[in-house]
RNA sequence: GGAGAGUUGCCGGAGUGGUUGAACGGGACGGUCUCGAAAACCGUUGUAUCUUUUUACAGGUACCCAGGGUUCGAAUCCCUGACUCUCCGCCA
C-alpha cells in the first residue's frame, strides 16, 4: 500500500495512478477519512494526556494521604469521553486501513501509458521463429503421440485445467523444474526454498492479492487458507514485521511450488491445452533490496529468466507492459513471452515486476540502513519460468517431421540421473 | 484431538494495579585511556503517530503476542484468539 501522508501531498499522482491502472478507488472518501481519523487522534491524544497527568496527581495524593475525590469524580467523565472517543477513533481506523488496501501502487515515469496490452511496448527479441521444411504439429498433437499427457483423466480426477502428465511428461515436467532450479542455484546465485503453498489471509494481503483477488483463488472456507497462486505470496511474506540490516540486502530467493488459480471468466479464452491451467509448476525469483537499487534488480531478474529460454535457445520477446496491463502491486513489469511454433503466438512464461515499497508496507518488512534508519525495503519478483508454457515451446519448437521430440541437450544430464 | 506451561526491549531476564518505555545483566555503537588492541570507566541503544511552517529540535499519545473487558489508573486483574514448548492420543 501506498504511504498515507504520500497520498496526502500527491494527491494527483494518486489519481492519475488509479486512471491509468483501469483501478476503482475512491480517492476523495479516502481522504475525507484521513481528515477525520486525524481530528480525533487528536482529540484523544489530548484527552489521555489529561488524563494521565491526573492519575499521576492520584498517585502522588494517595501516598500522602490526601483528599482525592475531586479528581476521581472528574476522571469519571474524562474515562467515558475517552471511551466513546476511542471506539469512534478504531471504526475510523479500520475503515482507513480497508480503503488505503484499495489504492493501486504508482507505475514509474518510464512506464507506457495505455489501457490494454495493446499499449505494452516490446523492447527485446531473441533469436527467431524456427522454420520448419514441414507444418509444425502444436502441443496437444505432440503430448498424445508421445503419450505424455493425460488431460481427460486429469479432467476426471479434478476438473478440466488440472493436467495429469504421464510417463515421459512427468519425467520431462520435473526435468523442467529440476533445471531451472539448479541453473539459477549455480549460475545465479539463488538461495532456494521449498514454502507453504497453503498460506493465511494475512500474508495474502501483504503482497496484494487481497483483497482485490478474492474471486481469483482457491479458498479453503473451515480455516479461511488460500492455495497460492505463485511462490511470489508465501516468499514475500518470509520477512513480514521484521526489521532486517542493510548488510543482510540484497536477498534473493528461488522457490519452486505448485500454483493454483481459479481463472475464473476466462473460459475459452487461450485455454487449450496446456495454455492455461487452474494448477501448474512454476520456478520463482524473489528478491528484497535497498530502495536504491530495486531499479537494477528488476533488469537482474529479467535477464535471470532469459537466460532460462536461452539454454533452450527458444526464441522469444520481452515486452514492456503499459499503465493498464500492470498489476495491482506493480510499478513496472516485464513480460517475457515465448515463441510456440505449432501454436503459432508467443506465450507468457514469465512476468518480472519491481513492487518497490507497496508490498514491504503491506507486510511491514523493513530494514535498518547505514545510517540506522528503519525504512521499508523493496522487493521484486519473476517467474524464472513457468513450466506448462515452457513445455509447450519446447516440445512444438523440438519437434521432428514424424512427430517424435528431440529435446535439448541440456536437458539430458536431468532427465537421465544416474542412480 | 486431550492436559499443562509460556509469550516483556537486539538478546537473557525482573516486574502482579499508581511518574515503568520498562530494574539488572549481556551485546552493539560512541567516547576516555593506548603506538594499536584488550581491560576498565563514561555515555548512547526502540517503533508508530500527532502538534509546530517542511526539516532539525522539542513536546504529546500509543505500543510489554493480538483483540476485548474491569478500573480514576493495567505489562500487571478477567475473557477470547494466535503462536511456542512439554506430556498423552492419533498419524505420513
Amino acid at each position: 500500500m501506498l504511504d498515507i501522508k504520500f497520498i496526502r501531498n500527491n494527491i494527483e499522482l494518486v489519481r492519475q495512478a488509479i486512471h491509468n491502472k483501469n483501478e476503482k478507488a475512491d480517492l476523495d472518501a479516502l481522504l475525507e477519512i484521513d481528515e477525520q481519523r486525524r481530528k480525533l487522534q487528536f482529540a484523544f491524544d489530548n484527552l489521555k494526556a489529561y488524563q494521565n497527568s491526573v492519575s499521576a496527581l492520584i498517585a502522588q495524593k494517595k501516598k500522602t494521604g490526601d483528599n482525592i475525590e475531586n479528581e476521581l469524580k472528574a476522571m469519571t467523565n474524562t474515562a467515558e469521553a475517552i471511551k466513546a472517543i476511542s471506539a469512534h477513533l478504531s471504526i475510523v481506523n479500520e475503515k482507513l486501513e480497508k480503503m488505503l488496501l484499495t489504492i493501486p501502487n504508482i507505475p514509474q515515469a518510464d512506464v507506457p501509458v495505455g489501457r490494454d496490452e495493446s499499449s505494452n511496448k516490446i523492447v527485446k527479441i531473441w533469436g527467431e521463429p524456427k522454420q520448419f521444411p514441414f507444418t509444425p504439429k502444436d502441443h496437444l498433437e505432440l503430448a498424445s503421440q508421445n503419450k505424455l499427457l493425460d488431460l481427460p483423466r486429469g479432467a476426471k480426477i479434478s476438473g478440466s485445467g488440472f493436467p495429469l502428465y504421464t510417463g515421459e511428461g512427468a519425467r520431462i515436467e520435473r526435468s523442467l523444474i529440476n533445471f531451472m532450479l539448479e541453473y539459477h542455484l549455480q549460475k545465479h546465485n539463488y538461495t532456494e526454498l521449498i514454502a507453504p503453498v497453503i498460506v493465511n489471509r494475512k500474508t495474502m494481503t501483504g503482497t496484494g492479492q487481497l483483497p482485490k483477488l478474492e474471486e481469483d483463488m482457491y479458498r479453503i472456507e473451515k480455516d479461511d487458507l488460500f492455495l497460492i497462486p505463485t511462490a511470489e505470496v508465501p516468499v514475500t511474506n518470509i520477512f513480514a514485521d521484521e526489521v532486517l540490516s542493510y548488510k543482510d540486502l540484497p536477498k534473493q530467493f528461488v522457490a519452486y511450488t505448485p500454483c493454483f488459480r481459479r481463472e475464473a471468466g476466462s473460459y475459452g479464452k487461450e485455454t487449450k491445452g496446456l495454455q492455461r491451467l487452474h494448477q501448474f509448476n512454476k520456478v520463482e525469483l524473489v528478491h528484497f533490496t535497498e530502495p536504491e537499487k530495486s531499479a537494477a534488480a528488476l533488469e537482474q531478474i529479467l535477464s535471470d529468466a532469459e537466460d532460462i529460454l536461452q539454454a533452450f535457445n527458444l526464441h522469444y520477446r520481452v515486452a514492456a507492459l503499459c499503465t493498464g496491463d500492470l498489476s495491482f502491486a506493480s510499478q513496472k513489469t516485464y513480460d517475457l513471452e515465448v515463441w510456440a511454433p505449432g501454436t503459432g503466438k508467443y506465450l507468457e512464461v514469465s512476468s518480472v515486476s519491481n513492487f518497490g515499497e507497496f508490498q514491504a508496507r503491506r507486510a511491514n518488512i523493513r530494514y535498518k540502513d547505514k545510517t540506522g534508519k528503519v525504512k521499508h525495503l523493496h522487493t521484486l519478483n519473476g517467474s524464472g519460468v513457468a513450466t506448462p508454457r515452457l513445455l509447450i515451446a519446447i516440445l512444438e519448437t523440438y519437434q521432428t517431421e514424424d512427430g517424435s521430440i528431440n529435446l535439448p541437450a541440456v536437458l539430458e544430464p536431468f532427465l537421465h540421473l544416474i542412480l
